[in-house]
DNA sequence: GTGCATTTTTGCAGTCTCTGCAATTATTGC
DNA sequence: GCAATAATTGCAGAGACTGCAAAAATGCAC
């Protein structure tokens, strides 16, 4: 993915102004609680109107967590999944998952403040969830194509054992980066991505 | 469960409300979808003031799914899965699930249209999924103390399998619920439950 | 039944989120 | 420059939700 090639000085303000509000967000939320914090003084932070914020989020909640177009994201599920080259499926679904969550690995002060507070906040968790609740359908498609490419003992229902295998995948990752976090997020990418691969094969191991 | 010991007017009648505004709630955002309904709306066909209605639940979107006190289903769920008979952990927690939902069976005309509202307005599965998010760590626990009592070749880190295996059959539960639905929601709980079973089970063989 | 304590309901005023619309301003391609 | 396009803004307004204090309903003596 080249660096943006020729981005003209409206884009550039754009991804300035929602980096701003995101960044007003997250701090006056980490300092005055979710409640605490309103898009007015949000907008007022950020240097813009308090309409203009609804141009660039739909609401405070968006704003914190930055949530940002799930197209690309949508795309790179597709892409890694459909070309994984291991006939692991576990080790297909999570790679693709540490691709899409892998910048998160060079992470910044937004970031892992952004984190805290939804662990923090259960109504952000709540949207976050959310949120992936949406890319696991996706996944799941991007799961049945693996599946029906290898035809490796296809199961009577390949959309409904994606489903379930994304949301155990899902879950791996996510207790993976909650250790990550409460470790000081200190440790690189890879471990965590091996870390989740054996949280997985372990509980296999106990539900068989 | 007893049916209620000694409950005077005045608890019988909140009861009644709370049932009254759910059900208004249901009907109305059938009609005239999320959106359409206004808490107005709501109260006036419960036949209560607006402010009333916040006296009984926090949001529009908690009166629509009836969201209710979590105490009991959490004694529940314990209960439950600690008392589980099977050393298969799957049945175990799977069984639990229908324990829990299974009045679900007794379905209403409330309980239908809720659920397929559920399905209909991403809003309100966000709400629901964050209300059994919660439910999970509660499960997570029970399942701890299931796996510790067994003694079978314990795993390194008890409580991250449990969290995943929790995930894995709660996916399981959630989608033969919606083909439950799907089916006109004409089957009884016994196949819902022996479908959840058998999906968690293909999707373990194909993980494997 | 009457009177008193406790709950519940209600109205009201007010804050905050979020939307549609139309005017204004900024950027771009020519 | 100049027109087309896009972003920002103000304004008016709907709707969700809260705190507070008055009013009504209920429970419990007596």
């Amino acid at each position: 993915m080249p660096d943006t090639p020729a981005l003209g000085l409206r884009d550039r303000k754009r991804i300035e102004t929602r980096l701003r509000i995101e960044t007003a967000a997250v701090d006056i939320v980490t300092a005055e609680g979710l409640d605490g914090a309103t898009v007015d003084m949000i907008s007022d932070r950020a240097g813009i109107s308090p309409r203009t914020f609804f141009n660039y989020f739909d609401s405070k909640e968006d704003a914190i967590l930055g949530t940002q177009d799930m197209g690309e994201v949508q795309r790179t599920i597709a892409a890694g999944v459909a070309s994984a080259e291991t006939d692991d499926l576990v080790a297909a679904i999570v790679s693709t998952m540490f691709q899409i969550f892998g910048p998160l690995a060079a992470r910044t002060q937004l970031k892992a403040q952004r984190m805290a507070l939804v662990q923090e906040h259960p109504r952000l968790l709540s949207r976050q969830i959310h949120q992936f609740t949406q890319l696991n359908s996706t996944m799941a498609a991007a799961v049945v194509e693996f599946l029906n490419k290898r035809e490796t003992t296809l199961p009577r229902d390949p959309e409904h054992v994606a489903e379930i295998a994304v949301a155990t995948c899902v879950a791996s990752v996510r207790i993976a980066v909650k250790e990550w976090i409460a470790d000081g997020a200190t440790a690189d990418i890879d471990s965590m991505y091996l870390r989740s691969i054996g949280l997985t094969r372990e509980t296999l191991n106990t539900l068989q």
